[in-house]
DNA sequence: TTGAAAGCGCTAACAG
DNA sequence: CTGTTAGCGCTTTCAA
């Protein structure tokens, strides 16, 4: 009568396994933590796990966390992050990382609203969070209000305005860089560089890789291919019109990202010219969803977004086990995604 | 010296408040609580306020719950959800809902691995959830492994397939039929579908859906010129260069998603028609990504992500409310997203 | 109108 | 090796 399927009456607490293993709840305690010094006889601790399956019993987290003031849950705050395609492979990064540490994710979006901000961040302190990340939609300054919380903060792509907490962001001059070397391995040597216009780090630091890359080559950077656009499918096709009618157009172009690469698609297709073979294409982002299925699939530089998650709550959990010394900026590789927008220049003599 | 400034140490108490206030703890409770029929005196309840206000005073929500036995925080649990697009859409629909009723999303991803899943259930509920939200990443039956859970629980973008959650899916029926009758409405009738070859529930309600808006203007599905491929871009193409053949070839393409749209329009480009001048395309999914990019940009049915989300927190909260009898499947709306894919077919009369 | 006291389920000294 | 005893910070009878 009295089996395990009957029991929908309520959780089984300690107390009930210090009974049915005939020992003091304290022993459950101490078997159930495993803790080191205190010297639990074998039998015993066989005893009290055989309750603890027999009575399907788990530790109530909640009554744990009221105790130890530490609740394994970790807060991650955003702004308009989660309505972005990246968002999830962000928030995927983390929280698997949580996950592996035994640890969970409490999400809130605030909309990049202040005020929503700040009663989330309330709201996320009165549920004892062991720490937060702040995620930004995009490579970006900010300064999250978190100055005065006792536990640990980390940023996540995006850095703190005032130095205060550690962050992870791409590393996007490597990429700008390893983008630009892309095209120069393959022969090119005029290579435009089509930027936002927009100064947000992540153009300063693509074009600071270009001009680095270019610049390793003795190649001095042309103003009149490195463009200022609007970042979307027009801005790139409006460049790239203008370039195409250049006296001496470039023979690749290296978009600021894969939505300005799908405008420079266009262009170039109206001019009647071809990717790869009479012009070569790289883009940034690697928007999947736009990369992988322009014609013909575009070369990019995918930004480590499911890294970038890892790290900030690893980095967050290394801060719990001991509170380290300086905020560090941690900057994660952007690694090359080879898709068919590159070949050698039409006037450069191909060896292949 | 005793500034606020200086009072790094801990957050106060209820004890705290109450000393402060020259009141008892529990007074401060009733007070904070704005319990009903327990008659503070104004003035002690000023007086409490007061003090809680001077000394940032704010509820241990875990000391709370654990009294309560309830957290105001509910699981989010999905399996690759989050990798996807549409996911961030979801989340944020449910984020906002729960926020609303001052709620906290906890979030778990499980990347379908059954032994996470599981797992992951257990810790939402060693932490007292309220309930549970089971978000599938796309239409289908699923068999959450929550049976004998003591929460509700609501399936999010799939349906229960033994029935004993209620859940909320979109209405692909309604988006098949609204996608057809458009191009009906611009005075085509021979209309092709591309469908899905997966027997996916979203597959055959858009099939009814486009078939029932057929035969609402007595016109016969043809078999010719319903096809089902792999969805990709790859399959809308192949399928869509095989429409171009036809004899008697369609005037309009609706295609079971965006992506295969995307397939369609190249293989229209290939053959040298216009779109929508010669051949008018519908998608599905509305992936802004793809359909606002296209050229001309994809008209196409949106999936209710983020409406679906809230539903899904909403109903769960109602059901937190007042245990509500059978489980209800709710079906949200799917809206016709106009853009400029969509005119009258070549050789209609045209009016304008 | 207010307060004392019990206890939610757990951990952690401290005894034995 | 194991048990007793205090709480963690809160809600909630029950009394005053």
């Amino acid at each position: 009568m009295n089996t395990a399927k009957s029991n929908s009456k309520k959780r089984p607490s300690m107390k009930d396994v210090a009974e049915a293993a005939a020992v003091s709840q304290t022993t459950v305690s101490l078997v159930i933590n495993n803790v080191e010094g205190a010297g639990i006889a074998d039998e015993t601790a066989q005893r009290v796990w055989a309750a603890v399956k027999n009575l399907g019993y788990r530790p109530n987290a909640i009554a744990r966390g009221l105790r130890r003031a530490q609740t394994d849950t970790i807060a991650f705050i955003s702004d308009l992050v989660a309505t972005t395609p990246y968002a999830g492979n962000m928030i995927q990064g983390a929280q698997e990382a949580a996950w592996a540490a035994g640890k969970l994710l409490l999400l809130v979006n605030t909309g990049g609203d202040d005020g929503i901000e700040k009663r989330a961040i309330d709201m996320m302190l009165d549920r004892q969070v062991d720490g937060f990340v702040y995620a930004s939609m995009y490579h970006r300054p900010v300064t999250p209000p978190l100055g005065d919380v006792h536990v640990p903060v980390v940023v996540l792509d995006a850095f703190d305005s005032e130095g205060r907490f550690s962050s992870v962001v791409p590393d996007d001059e490597q990429g700008g860089f390893d983008a630009t070397q892309l095209l120069l391995d393959h022969g090119h040597r005029r290579i435009a560089f089509i930027n936002s216009s927009n100064p947000i780090p992540a153009a300063t630091l693509r074009l600071a890789g270009y001009a680095n890359a270019l610049e390793a080559r003795e190649i001095e950077p042309a103003s009149d291919i490195i463009l200022d656009v609007d970042i979307s499918p027009t801005g790139g096709y409006e460049a790239t019109r203008r370039l195409l009618t250049l006296p001496d157009p470039p023979t690749a172009i290296f978009c600021f990202n894969d939505r300005v690469a799908m405008g420079a698609y266009r262009a170039i297709g109206d001019a009647r010219l071809r990717i790869p073979e009479d012009i070569s294409v790289v883009g940034f982002d690697d928007q999947v969803l736009i990369a992988a299925w322009l014609d013909p699939p575009l070369t990019t530089i995918a930004l480590p977004h499911h890294a970038m998650g890892c790290w900030a709550v690893n980095h967050l959990l290394s801060l719990l086990a001991d509170k380290a010394g300086e905020p560090i900026r941690a900057l994660e590789h952007c690694p090359v995604v080879l898709r068919n927008s590159v070949a050698h220049p039409p006037t450069s003599s191909s060896a292949g």
